[in-house]
DNA sequence: CTTCAACTTGACCATACGGTCAGGAAAAGA
DNA sequence: TCTTTTCCTGACCGTATGGTCAAGTTGAAG
Protein backbone atom coordinates (compact mmCIF):
# COMPACT_ATOMS: atom_id res chain seq x y z
CA UNK A 1 0.00 0.00 0.00
CA UNK A 2 1.86 3.61 -0.90
CA UNK A 3 0.58 5.48 1.25
CA UNK A 4 2.70 8.73 1.91
CA UNK A 5 2.26 8.78 5.47
CA UNK A 6 0.86 12.24 5.88
CA UNK A 7 0.69 13.94 9.26
CA UNK A 8 0.39 17.36 8.50
CA UNK A 9 -2.80 18.32 6.46
CA UNK A 10 -0.98 20.34 3.72
CA UNK A 11 -1.06 19.21 0.20
CA UNK A 12 -4.89 17.43 0.73
CA UNK A 13 -4.84 15.14 -2.48
CA UNK A 14 -8.58 14.25 -3.27
CA UNK A 15 -8.18 11.00 -1.76
CA UNK A 16 -6.67 12.05 1.47
CA UNK A 17 -9.34 14.89 1.88
CA UNK A 18 -11.61 11.88 2.72
CA UNK A 19 -9.39 9.82 4.45
CA UNK A 20 -8.27 12.46 6.49
CA UNK A 21 -11.91 13.38 7.64
CA UNK A 22 -13.66 10.22 8.16
CA UNK A 23 -10.50 9.52 10.75
CA UNK A 24 -10.77 13.12 12.46
CA UNK A 25 -14.63 12.49 12.50
CA UNK A 26 -14.16 8.87 14.32
CA UNK A 27 -11.40 10.04 16.33
CA UNK A 28 -13.88 12.95 17.55
CA UNK A 29 -16.76 10.22 17.55
CA UNK A 30 -14.70 8.10 19.66
CA UNK A 31 -14.62 10.54 22.28
CA UNK A 32 -17.48 12.03 22.54
CA UNK A 33 -19.44 8.59 22.54
CA UNK A 34 -17.16 7.33 25.34
CA UNK A 35 -17.64 10.24 27.36
CA UNK A 36 -21.12 10.86 27.01
CA UNK A 37 -22.65 7.64 25.33
CA UNK A 38 -24.72 6.77 22.49
CA UNK A 39 -27.73 8.67 23.58
CA UNK A 40 -26.15 11.13 25.26
CA UNK A 41 -23.69 12.16 22.34
CA UNK A 42 -24.74 15.04 20.00
CA UNK A 43 -23.79 15.21 16.09
CA UNK A 44 -22.93 19.04 17.23
CA UNK A 45 -20.76 17.89 19.63
CA UNK A 46 -18.80 16.02 17.55
CA UNK A 47 -18.59 18.34 15.18
CA UNK A 48 -17.16 20.68 17.45
CA UNK A 49 -14.41 18.22 18.92
CA UNK A 50 -13.81 17.38 15.02
CA UNK A 51 -13.60 20.95 14.18
CA UNK A 52 -16.19 20.25 11.58
CA UNK A 53 -19.65 21.52 10.69
CA UNK A 54 -22.65 19.42 11.28
CA UNK A 55 -23.44 19.20 7.52
CA UNK A 56 -20.21 18.32 7.21
CA UNK A 57 -20.06 15.44 9.07
CA UNK A 58 -23.57 14.16 7.56
CA UNK A 59 -21.62 13.71 4.27
CA UNK A 60 -19.03 11.37 5.38
CA UNK A 61 -21.48 9.23 7.44
CA UNK A 62 -25.47 9.34 6.59
CA UNK A 63 -26.50 9.20 10.33
CA UNK A 64 -25.58 8.96 14.00
CA UNK A 65 -25.73 5.49 14.05
CA UNK A 66 -23.61 4.73 11.20
CA UNK A 67 -20.90 6.98 12.02
CA UNK A 68 -21.38 4.49 15.68
CA UNK A 69 -21.50 1.77 14.22
CA UNK A 70 -17.75 2.03 12.84
CA UNK A 71 -16.51 3.45 15.91
CA UNK A 72 -17.16 0.40 17.39
CA UNK A 73 -15.92 -1.81 14.64
CA UNK A 74 -13.17 -0.14 14.50
CA UNK A 75 -12.42 -0.87 18.32
CA UNK A 76 -13.61 -4.35 17.58
CA UNK A 77 -10.33 -4.58 15.14
CA UNK A 78 -8.07 -3.19 17.78
CA UNK A 79 -9.92 -5.95 20.27
CA UNK A 80 -9.16 -8.92 17.67
CA UNK A 81 -5.52 -7.56 16.69
CA UNK A 82 -4.08 -7.73 20.18
CA UNK A 83 -6.32 -11.31 20.75
CA UNK A 84 -3.23 -12.75 18.22
CA UNK A 85 -0.87 -12.41 21.00
CA UNK A 86 -1.92 -15.14 22.52
CA UNK A 87 -1.21 -17.52 19.70
CA UNK A 88 1.87 -19.25 19.19
CA UNK A 89 2.92 -19.19 22.65
CA UNK A 90 5.17 -22.63 24.03
CA UNK A 91 2.44 -22.54 27.27
CA UNK A 92 0.25 -20.03 29.01
CA UNK A 93 2.96 -17.92 31.10
CA UNK A 94 4.04 -16.46 27.92
CA UNK A 95 0.37 -16.59 26.08
CA UNK A 96 -1.59 -15.65 28.79
CA UNK A 97 0.96 -12.86 30.27
CA UNK A 98 1.41 -11.64 26.51
CA UNK A 99 -2.48 -11.35 25.77
CA UNK A 100 -2.60 -9.47 29.43
CA UNK A 101 0.45 -7.06 28.52
CA UNK A 102 -1.34 -6.11 25.30
CA UNK A 103 -5.16 -6.02 26.64
CA UNK A 104 -3.82 -3.67 29.05
CA UNK A 105 -1.79 -1.37 26.72
CA UNK A 106 -5.38 -1.24 24.71
CA UNK A 107 -6.45 0.36 28.11
CA UNK A 108 -3.88 2.91 28.69
CA UNK A 109 -3.50 3.63 25.28
CA UNK A 110 -7.26 3.39 23.84
CA UNK A 111 -9.35 4.11 26.47
CA UNK A 112 -12.64 5.67 24.59
CA UNK A 113 -12.56 2.85 22.53
CA UNK A 114 -12.98 0.48 25.29
CA UNK A 115 -15.50 2.90 26.73
CA UNK A 116 -17.57 2.61 24.03
CA UNK A 117 -17.22 -0.95 23.56
CA UNK A 118 -18.56 -1.97 27.01
CA UNK A 119 -21.32 0.76 26.57
CA UNK A 120 -22.28 -1.53 23.84
CA UNK A 121 -22.29 -3.99 25.69
CA UNK A 122 -24.04 -3.14 28.20
CA UNK A 123 -27.10 -1.57 26.10
CA UNK A 124 -27.19 -5.66 24.73
CA UNK A 125 -24.87 -5.27 21.44
CA UNK A 126 -27.46 -3.21 19.70
CA UNK A 127 -24.93 -3.18 16.45
CA UNK A 128 -22.17 -5.84 16.93
CA UNK A 129 -24.47 -8.87 17.91
CA UNK A 130 -23.38 -10.82 14.88
CA UNK A 131 -19.54 -9.94 15.86
CA UNK A 132 -20.34 -11.47 19.19
CA UNK A 133 -22.19 -14.55 17.05
CA UNK A 134 -19.72 -15.24 14.72
CA UNK A 135 -16.53 -13.95 15.54
CA UNK A 136 -15.61 -13.21 19.01
CA UNK A 137 -17.94 -16.97 19.24
CA UNK A 138 -15.09 -18.39 17.09
CA UNK A 139 -12.38 -16.59 18.46
CA UNK A 140 -13.36 -17.91 21.83
CA UNK A 141 -13.72 -21.34 21.06
CA UNK A 142 -10.20 -21.98 19.68
CA UNK A 143 -9.12 -20.49 22.80
CA UNK A 144 -10.84 -22.50 25.30
CA UNK A 145 -9.56 -25.18 23.35
CA UNK A 146 -5.71 -23.75 23.47
CA UNK A 147 -6.04 -23.68 27.33
CA UNK A 148 -7.65 -26.89 27.67
CA UNK A 149 -4.89 -28.06 25.71
CA UNK A 150 -2.22 -26.56 28.24
CA UNK A 151 -4.17 -28.19 31.00
CA UNK A 152 -4.04 -31.47 29.75
CA UNK A 153 -0.56 -30.93 29.47
CA UNK A 154 -0.37 -30.07 33.00
CA UNK A 155 1.31 -26.28 32.07
CA UNK A 156 -1.59 -24.93 34.36
CA UNK A 157 -4.40 -25.69 36.88
CA UNK A 158 -7.47 -27.50 35.76
CA UNK A 159 -9.08 -24.04 35.67
CA UNK A 160 -12.61 -23.51 33.72
CA UNK A 161 -11.27 -21.75 30.21
CA UNK A 162 -14.08 -19.80 29.77
CA UNK A 163 -13.99 -17.93 33.63
CA UNK A 164 -10.45 -17.69 32.71
CA UNK A 165 -11.51 -15.42 29.76
CA UNK A 166 -13.42 -13.67 31.70
CA UNK A 167 -11.06 -12.86 34.34
CA UNK A 168 -8.47 -11.81 31.62
CA UNK A 169 -11.45 -9.47 30.05
CA UNK A 170 -12.46 -8.04 33.18
CA UNK A 171 -9.46 -7.40 34.85
CA UNK A 172 -7.44 -5.48 31.87
CA UNK A 173 -10.45 -3.71 30.49
CA UNK A 174 -11.65 -2.31 34.11
CA UNK A 175 -8.30 -0.01 34.10
CA UNK A 176 -9.85 2.06 30.87
CA UNK A 177 -13.82 1.62 31.77
CA UNK A 178 -13.30 2.48 35.40
CA UNK A 179 -10.37 4.93 34.85
CA UNK A 180 -11.79 7.71 36.21
CA UNK A 181 -12.68 5.56 39.86
CA UNK A 182 -9.37 4.12 39.99
CA UNK A 183 -7.57 7.57 39.27
CA UNK A 184 -10.49 9.22 41.84
CA UNK A 185 -8.65 6.85 44.33
CA UNK A 186 -4.90 7.72 43.26
CA UNK A 187 -5.78 11.32 43.01
CA UNK A 188 -3.91 11.32 39.67
CA UNK A 189 -3.48 9.68 36.19
CA UNK A 190 -1.64 6.54 36.87
CA UNK A 191 2.31 7.33 36.35
CA UNK A 192 4.25 5.25 33.79
CA UNK A 193 5.81 3.73 36.99
CA UNK A 194 2.45 2.80 38.32
CA UNK A 195 1.30 1.56 34.74
CA UNK A 196 4.33 -1.32 35.21
CA UNK A 197 2.97 -2.13 38.45
CA UNK A 198 -0.30 -2.45 37.86
CA UNK A 199 0.28 -4.33 35.00
CA UNK A 200 3.24 -6.68 37.01
CA UNK A 201 -0.07 -7.06 39.59
CA UNK A 202 -2.52 -8.13 36.92
CA UNK A 203 -0.14 -10.86 35.64
CA UNK A 204 1.17 -12.49 38.56
CA UNK A 205 -2.43 -12.59 40.25
CA UNK A 206 -3.71 -14.26 37.41
CA UNK A 207 -1.18 -16.23 36.59
CA UNK A 208 -0.73 -17.71 40.03
CA UNK A 209 -4.28 -17.78 40.14
CA UNK A 210 -4.20 -20.37 37.00
CA UNK A 211 -1.12 -22.19 38.65
CA UNK A 212 0.75 -21.30 35.97
CA UNK A 213 3.63 -19.82 37.93
CA UNK B 1 -40.36 0.51 61.93
CA UNK B 2 -44.21 -0.54 62.23
CA UNK B 3 -44.15 -1.33 58.30
CA UNK B 4 -47.09 -3.46 57.21
CA UNK B 5 -44.59 -4.89 54.58
CA UNK B 6 -47.85 -4.60 51.51
CA UNK B 7 -46.68 -6.86 48.61
CA UNK B 8 -50.17 -6.24 46.98
CA UNK B 9 -50.92 -2.95 46.23
CA UNK B 10 -54.82 -2.96 48.02
CA UNK B 11 -55.58 -0.60 50.74
CA UNK B 12 -53.27 2.50 49.96
CA UNK B 13 -52.84 4.52 53.03
CA UNK B 14 -51.78 7.69 52.11
CA UNK B 15 -48.20 7.32 53.35
CA UNK B 16 -47.86 3.87 51.45
CA UNK B 17 -49.03 5.58 48.56
CA UNK B 18 -46.19 7.61 47.90
CA UNK B 19 -43.73 5.04 48.91
CA UNK B 20 -45.02 2.52 46.69
CA UNK B 21 -45.09 4.85 43.98
CA UNK B 22 -40.99 5.92 44.22
CA UNK B 23 -39.93 2.39 44.58
CA UNK B 24 -42.21 1.07 41.24
CA UNK B 25 -40.91 4.79 39.40
CA UNK B 26 -37.23 3.59 40.74
CA UNK B 27 -37.51 0.10 39.58
CA UNK B 28 -38.74 1.49 36.02
CA UNK B 29 -35.85 4.06 35.95
CA UNK B 30 -32.97 1.51 37.25
CA UNK B 31 -33.80 -0.88 34.13
CA UNK B 32 -34.39 2.04 31.67
CA UNK B 33 -31.37 3.86 32.55
CA UNK B 34 -29.43 0.19 32.11
CA UNK B 35 -30.89 -0.75 29.04
CA UNK B 36 -30.63 2.71 27.38
CA UNK B 37 -27.70 5.08 29.37
CA UNK B 38 -28.58 8.51 31.06
CA UNK B 39 -28.50 10.62 27.70
CA UNK B 40 -30.91 7.62 25.31
CA UNK B 41 -33.47 6.97 28.53
CA UNK B 42 -36.32 8.79 28.37
CA UNK B 43 -39.12 9.56 31.28
CA UNK B 44 -41.92 8.35 28.56
CA UNK B 45 -40.02 5.19 28.32
CA UNK B 46 -39.73 4.87 31.82
CA UNK B 47 -43.20 6.12 32.76
CA UNK B 48 -44.45 3.41 30.27
CA UNK B 49 -42.30 0.73 32.31
CA UNK B 50 -43.79 1.57 35.35
CA UNK B 51 -47.12 1.96 34.35
CA UNK B 52 -47.66 5.68 35.45
CA UNK B 53 -48.44 9.07 33.35
CA UNK B 54 -45.29 10.69 32.20
CA UNK B 55 -46.55 13.48 34.38
CA UNK B 56 -46.77 11.26 37.73
CA UNK B 57 -42.94 10.79 38.01
CA UNK B 58 -42.66 14.49 37.70
CA UNK B 59 -44.65 14.64 40.44
CA UNK B 60 -42.41 12.40 42.85
CA UNK B 61 -38.80 13.56 40.72
CA UNK B 62 -39.03 17.16 39.64
CA UNK B 63 -36.66 16.18 37.61
CA UNK B 64 -34.91 13.57 35.48
CA UNK B 65 -30.99 14.21 37.24
CA UNK B 66 -32.91 13.70 40.34
CA UNK B 67 -34.49 10.43 39.74
CA UNK B 68 -31.03 9.58 38.34
CA UNK B 69 -29.52 10.40 41.05
CA UNK B 70 -31.58 8.46 43.67
CA UNK B 71 -31.28 5.33 41.95
CA UNK B 72 -27.20 5.62 41.29
CA UNK B 73 -27.10 6.38 45.61
CA UNK B 74 -29.66 3.14 46.14
CA UNK B 75 -27.12 1.25 44.11
CA UNK B 76 -24.20 2.77 46.28
CA UNK B 77 -25.84 1.58 49.19
CA UNK B 78 -25.95 -2.02 48.04
CA UNK B 79 -22.86 -2.29 47.05
CA UNK B 80 -21.51 -0.63 50.47
CA UNK B 81 -24.07 -3.66 52.30
CA UNK B 82 -22.26 -6.20 50.61
CA UNK B 83 -18.59 -4.50 51.53
CA UNK B 84 -19.16 -4.95 55.22
CA UNK B 85 -18.94 -8.81 54.24
CA UNK B 86 -15.07 -8.57 53.89
CA UNK B 87 -14.66 -7.67 57.61
CA UNK B 88 -14.46 -9.92 60.87
CA UNK B 89 -13.27 -12.36 58.67
CA UNK B 90 -9.38 -14.42 60.35
CA UNK B 91 -8.14 -14.06 57.07
CA UNK B 92 -8.22 -13.59 53.70
CA UNK B 93 -9.86 -16.81 52.52
CA UNK B 94 -12.74 -16.04 54.71
CA UNK B 95 -13.07 -12.34 53.67
CA UNK B 96 -12.21 -11.86 50.15
CA UNK B 97 -13.77 -15.63 49.40
CA UNK B 98 -17.34 -14.05 51.77
CA UNK B 99 -16.67 -10.45 49.51
CA UNK B 100 -16.96 -12.32 46.11
CA UNK B 101 -19.28 -14.13 47.04
CA UNK B 102 -21.40 -11.48 47.93
CA UNK B 103 -20.54 -9.04 44.56
CA UNK B 104 -21.09 -12.04 42.57
CA UNK B 105 -24.94 -12.21 44.23
CA UNK B 106 -25.24 -8.40 43.33
CA UNK B 107 -24.09 -8.99 39.62
CA UNK B 108 -26.62 -11.77 39.71
CA UNK B 109 -29.46 -10.09 41.35
CA UNK B 110 -29.15 -6.60 40.27
CA UNK B 111 -27.50 -6.42 37.17
CA UNK B 112 -28.75 -3.48 36.56
CA UNK B 113 -27.77 -1.27 39.03
CA UNK B 114 -24.29 -2.39 38.19
CA UNK B 115 -24.92 -1.55 34.75
CA UNK B 116 -26.11 1.85 35.91
CA UNK B 117 -23.18 1.98 37.98
CA UNK B 118 -20.28 1.31 35.89
CA UNK B 119 -21.73 3.97 33.06
CA UNK B 120 -21.88 6.78 36.09
CA UNK B 121 -18.55 6.09 36.45
CA UNK B 122 -17.28 5.68 32.67
CA UNK B 123 -18.85 8.90 32.23
CA UNK B 124 -16.45 10.57 34.81
CA UNK B 125 -18.81 10.26 37.95
CA UNK B 126 -21.10 13.26 37.26
CA UNK B 127 -22.92 12.84 40.15
CA UNK B 128 -21.52 10.70 42.56
CA UNK B 129 -17.95 11.81 42.19
CA UNK B 130 -18.48 13.29 46.12
CA UNK B 131 -18.66 9.63 46.78
CA UNK B 132 -15.81 8.47 45.54
CA UNK B 133 -13.52 11.06 47.27
CA UNK B 134 -15.09 10.54 50.87
CA UNK B 135 -16.87 6.97 51.45
CA UNK B 136 -15.61 5.03 48.82
CA UNK B 137 -11.65 6.79 48.96
CA UNK B 138 -12.17 5.87 53.07
CA UNK B 139 -13.62 1.99 52.73
CA UNK B 140 -10.57 1.75 49.83
CA UNK B 141 -8.16 3.22 52.86
CA UNK B 142 -9.26 0.48 55.27
CA UNK B 143 -9.47 -2.39 52.79
CA UNK B 144 -6.17 -1.66 51.94
CA UNK B 145 -4.74 -1.48 55.43
CA UNK B 146 -6.71 -5.07 56.39
CA UNK B 147 -5.18 -6.74 53.90
CA UNK B 148 -1.75 -5.38 54.16
CA UNK B 149 -2.31 -6.87 57.49
CA UNK B 150 -2.82 -10.49 56.11
CA UNK B 151 0.32 -9.61 53.91
CA UNK B 152 2.48 -9.26 57.20
CA UNK B 153 1.23 -12.21 58.86
CA UNK B 154 2.04 -14.14 56.27
CA UNK B 155 -1.47 -15.28 55.46
CA UNK B 156 -1.10 -14.53 51.80
CA UNK B 157 1.19 -13.31 48.92
CA UNK B 158 2.41 -9.88 48.72
CA UNK B 159 0.28 -8.20 46.48
CA UNK B 160 -0.27 -4.79 45.90
CA UNK B 161 -3.61 -4.47 47.63
CA UNK B 162 -5.52 -1.50 45.62
CA UNK B 163 -4.73 -3.73 42.27
CA UNK B 164 -6.25 -6.52 44.24
CA UNK B 165 -9.72 -4.90 44.81
CA UNK B 166 -9.72 -3.38 41.42
CA UNK B 167 -9.44 -7.15 40.75
CA UNK B 168 -12.16 -7.90 42.74
CA UNK B 169 -14.42 -5.65 41.41
CA UNK B 170 -13.28 -5.91 37.92
CA UNK B 171 -14.33 -9.85 38.19
CA UNK B 172 -17.30 -10.14 39.81
CA UNK B 173 -18.79 -6.86 38.36
CA UNK B 174 -18.15 -8.05 34.80
CA UNK B 175 -20.81 -10.94 35.10
CA UNK B 176 -23.41 -8.08 35.00
CA UNK B 177 -21.39 -5.34 33.38
CA UNK B 178 -20.88 -7.79 30.81
CA UNK B 179 -23.67 -10.35 30.95
CA UNK B 180 -25.11 -10.00 27.68
CA UNK B 181 -21.60 -10.98 26.18
CA UNK B 182 -21.33 -13.97 28.51
CA UNK B 183 -24.97 -15.17 27.83
CA UNK B 184 -24.19 -14.57 24.13
CA UNK B 185 -21.23 -16.87 24.57
CA UNK B 186 -22.81 -19.45 26.39
CA UNK B 187 -25.81 -19.66 24.02
CA UNK B 188 -28.20 -18.14 27.01
CA UNK B 189 -28.45 -17.36 30.06
CA UNK B 190 -26.32 -18.80 33.04
CA UNK B 191 -27.88 -21.69 34.68
CA UNK B 192 -28.10 -22.45 38.70
CA UNK B 193 -25.51 -24.76 38.47
CA UNK B 194 -23.20 -22.13 35.95
CA UNK B 195 -23.73 -19.37 38.57
CA UNK B 196 -22.10 -21.55 40.95
CA UNK B 197 -19.19 -22.55 38.68
CA UNK B 198 -18.40 -18.94 38.46
CA UNK B 199 -18.66 -17.96 41.39
CA UNK B 200 -16.04 -21.01 42.47
CA UNK B 201 -14.06 -20.14 39.45
CA UNK B 202 -13.41 -16.74 40.55
CA UNK B 203 -13.38 -17.53 43.81
CA UNK B 204 -10.16 -20.50 43.12
CA UNK B 205 -8.48 -18.51 40.87
CA UNK B 206 -8.21 -15.33 42.89
CA UNK B 207 -7.46 -16.91 46.17
CA UNK B 208 -4.74 -18.94 44.76
CA UNK B 209 -3.43 -15.91 42.65
CA UNK B 210 -2.85 -14.24 45.68
CA UNK B 211 -1.36 -16.82 47.35
CA UNK B 212 -4.11 -17.76 50.11
CA UNK B 213 -4.78 -21.61 49.67
C1' DC C 1 -9.82 27.21 -20.01
C1' DT C 2 -13.81 24.26 -19.49
C1' DT C 3 -16.23 20.69 -17.43
C1' DC C 4 -17.45 17.68 -14.00
C1' DA C 5 -17.46 15.37 -9.81
C1' DA C 6 -16.19 15.63 -5.08
C1' DC C 7 -16.47 18.39 -1.16
C1' DT C 8 -18.38 22.27 1.98
C1' DT C 9 -21.75 24.66 4.72
C1' DG C 10 -25.37 28.05 6.52
C1' DA C 11 -30.03 27.85 6.85
C1' DC C 12 -33.83 25.23 7.49
C1' DC C 13 -37.35 21.49 9.11
C1' DA C 14 -39.93 17.97 11.66
C1' DT C 15 -39.86 15.61 15.67
C1' DA C 16 -39.13 14.15 20.29
C1' DC C 17 -37.90 15.38 24.61
C1' DG C 18 -37.91 17.37 29.50
C1' DG C 19 -40.70 19.91 31.97
C1' DT C 20 -45.13 22.77 33.32
C1' DC C 21 -49.75 23.59 34.72
C1' DA C 22 -54.50 23.85 35.74
C1' DG C 23 -58.17 21.42 37.01
C1' DG C 24 -60.00 17.36 39.07
C1' DA C 25 -60.16 12.98 42.20
C1' DA C 26 -59.32 10.90 46.45
C1' DA C 27 -57.85 10.56 51.21
C1' DA C 28 -57.38 12.70 55.97
C1' DG C 29 -58.93 15.62 59.41
C1' DA C 30 -62.60 18.23 61.93
C1' DT D 1 -70.67 16.80 56.02
C1' DC D 2 -67.23 20.30 54.91
C1' DT D 3 -62.41 21.59 54.39
C1' DT D 4 -57.78 20.80 53.46
C1' DT D 5 -54.05 18.35 51.76
C1' DT D 6 -52.14 15.07 48.81
C1' DC D 7 -52.22 12.85 44.62
C1' DC D 8 -53.24 12.38 39.59
C1' DT D 9 -53.07 13.47 34.61
C1' DG D 10 -54.24 15.26 29.76
C1' DA D 11 -52.85 18.96 27.30
C1' DC D 12 -49.52 22.06 26.40
C1' DC D 13 -44.76 24.59 25.58
C1' DG D 14 -39.93 25.82 24.46
C1' DT D 15 -35.94 23.81 23.05
C1' DA D 16 -32.49 20.79 21.18
C1' DT D 17 -31.57 17.30 18.09
C1' DG D 18 -30.91 14.40 13.86
C1' DG D 19 -31.21 15.11 9.43
C1' DT D 20 -31.97 17.75 4.72
C1' DC D 21 -31.00 20.82 1.03
C1' DA D 22 -29.59 24.00 -2.29
C1' DA D 23 -26.13 27.00 -3.41
C1' DG D 24 -21.51 27.36 -3.37
C1' DT D 25 -16.14 26.14 -3.52
C1' DT D 26 -12.33 23.33 -4.74
C1' DG D 27 -9.56 19.92 -6.94
C1' DA D 28 -9.04 16.65 -11.00
C1' DA D 29 -9.49 15.50 -16.02
C1' DG D 30 -9.51 16.73 -20.95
Amino acid sequence: MPEPANQALRPARRNEIRQQNEALILQAAEKVFAEAGFGGATMQLIADVAGLPKANLHYYFATKEELYRKVVQNIFEIWLHAAESMDNAPGPVEGIGAYIDAKMEISRRHPDGSKVWASEVMHGAPVIQDYLETTLRDWTAGRVALIQGWIDAGQMAAVDPRHLLYLLWAATQHYADFGHQIETLNAGPLTERQWREAKASVKMMILRGIGAV
